[in-house]
DNA sequence: TATGAATGAGGATTCATTCAT
DNA sequence: TATGAATGAATCCTCATTCAT
């Protein structure tokens, strides 16, 4: 009876190998360039056995993501916990995507690509919408938010979705910018300045829009 | 005796054919994802012929690069003339991306790409010099509008271009944001109201920073 | 429990059959007209598992040239065993290379390609120097048993091993001389009986030089 | 009327040019990796214009081999006169292949190439023919010394183009073998020790055989 | 006669996927 | 369940040869 539940943990156990493995590959070399003998080599099992696991690369590929999404959709849970007012709430969304960024940088950057169609994906419906649901989740953090300050009559009344996307397309905006080469070689600002000021920027320039 | 002209002229058509079907499908699939196969499918002339205007896949990749560096230095060059102050100099260069963007999407997203590495490129040194003064010199613009704002005593004082990159990642990524899945799928907010929306939100941002 | 046995065993016996391909092809064409195509063909195995056993087309090149040395170097050692004066080592040494580039033609030939820069070779140094070891060591049977003729007053003073690369390169040149298409057409010597007027000349040569 | 011949002195004279210039990337390289982009490159004429002197990149190659062949036999012609005794006029065409070897290398090797079939060669047996009777004339010349030191009593009775043959092979092995990698590396005894040394053992050989 | 643009077959190499053990 | 050998299609690139001008 135990032996029936210890071989599931260590299947599990060897998913998240696999996935780790897949996750570090994945985002230094992206979907195309990362080879599935790479992986292989990485977690120390046999290709084939990868396949035993996930029925190809796409799959594993996408099931990086859906992990991400939960995970973004806990951080920005936590990080409005406690804070009072909206800008307090933003600021901390905000520092709480960059931290997400940096410490999770392969999700991060997995997601971007798999908006971005650099896979030709053919995803079941079912784990495309579990994808969504997860990133619109995450955009309501911030919607609601605004929506706060929208009702306490410090930002314009408008949209608070719209607002949303613009202030996440903006912080992933410059994450992205500050990874480039151009800046690492010509500018290095440190990150943390160009994530305050943006922060900071949309704070205001909300409050008085 | 205007035989020899016409055959350069006939070249550099051709030549531009090429860079027309390389941009077209590197930014529909990915420099990797990409083959000569299918770019010299697309103008209808052999691959053999490809190799002998391009080095090799890369040189034709960074040849589009280059050129939409140029185009985009330009076309910020444009937006500035005849505006006055520096409100309306953001605004406008901050709209000319935008334009770039929709126009040039290729450009757009080569630039991207090549400054995530995902490219290797055996560039020669002074080609990725090239690109980079480029990009610089797009920044400049920007920096240059926001000096004449802190001199004006409208922006709090400091770096500049740092704010520059601020500014100019935040709508990169709002256009990015844009052209994923799922806001084309989900939310469908027009992208001019996006970017409206986060010009303005900078330029009061800035305005009592 | 011999599965494992086995399974190496056999993995040794399919890379020798690649080997043996190679070494035919390499042989009839030289380096750069066989290709991975025929090779694989030959072997009745996919392109693909070609690179499984070599790294790359280089490398399953070079690894008949160390083969071929190793089997040359016993080749002489057995050669001298038993063989009591000078005269009777060089006219065994001079046989036993005959008998070598008849029976293993191939290797007899890639030496040859090898040396004359046929192959770019991004070969390690390693791979190099074990090459080169394998060489001088084949030529010291030689050189020594010049040298035993010298001690015993029956050769002139000299170099023993100018003289050994002098006896070397003349059998080297006229078993090539008689594989050419020149002589297989017009002339027919046995190549025995060149063998033979070679070495009987260079004894008697070097007894009266 | 002066003006045909002129036309024709200059067509042979860039039919020299480019004989000229194949002559050394055939040599550099071999014969399939040297390319017709190359010889007509060093020419500094087109690619279409080497095939309006030559039918194909074979017949180029084999074209070079007739030129060397009639030019070693001129070599040989030369170098017998005055010379009296089998033994000088052995020791003449000796060093005269070996300046052969070292004044026209490519001719040198071309030849070799040609015999070894680096090339499949769909030649016209004329062409062909015409090769062996040049290279059967030189041989020639040494097994007439040969037969002159039978008839003198001081060679054993024997086949005399049979050794010749032999003296041939050895001395080309030499020069072959001096060339290589090895030697270049890690002997470096000086080409004429080596000639000088095959070249009297020879003579010496023959003498009392 | 000379050009040089265009071709397309062919070469080396990689890699996702399958399958016998 | 796990392996890893085998596959073969797909990729980038080369080059002898042709042909319109």
């Amino acid at each position: 009876m135990g032996t029936k539940e210890r071989r599931l943990r260590e299947k599990e156990k060897r998913r998240q190998k696999i996935l780790g493995a897949a996750k570090k590959l994945f985002f230094e070399k992206g979907f195309i360039a990362a080879t599935m003998d790479q992986i292989a080599h990485n977690v120390e099992l046999s290709k084939g056995t990868l396949y035993l696991y996930f029925k190809n690369k796409e799959e594993l590929y996408i099931s990086l993501l859906v992990e991400g999404m939960a995970l973004l959709n806990n951080t920005f849970k936590s990080a409005i916990i406690n804070k009072i007012g909206w800008k307090e709430k933003i600021r901390s969304i905000g520092w709480a995507y960059y931290r997400y960024s940096r410490d999770y940088r392969p999700f991060f950057h997995i997601n971007f690509q798999f908006q971005h169609g650099q896979i030709t994906a053919n995803i079941s419906d079912e784990l495309s919408r579990k994808c969504i649901r997860g990133g619109l989740a995450c955009l309501g953090y911030l919607s609601r938010a605004i929506a706060e300050g929208i009702r306490a009559d410090e930002i314009r009344q408008q949209d608070p979705m719209s607002l949303a996307v613009v202030l996440w397309g903006s912080l992933t905006g410059i994450i992205l910018l500050h990874e480039g080469k151009d800046h690492q070689k010509f500018m290095s600002y440190p990150i943390e300045q160009l994530v305050e000021q943006n922060i900071e920027m949309a704070v205001h320039g909300l409050t008085t829009m």
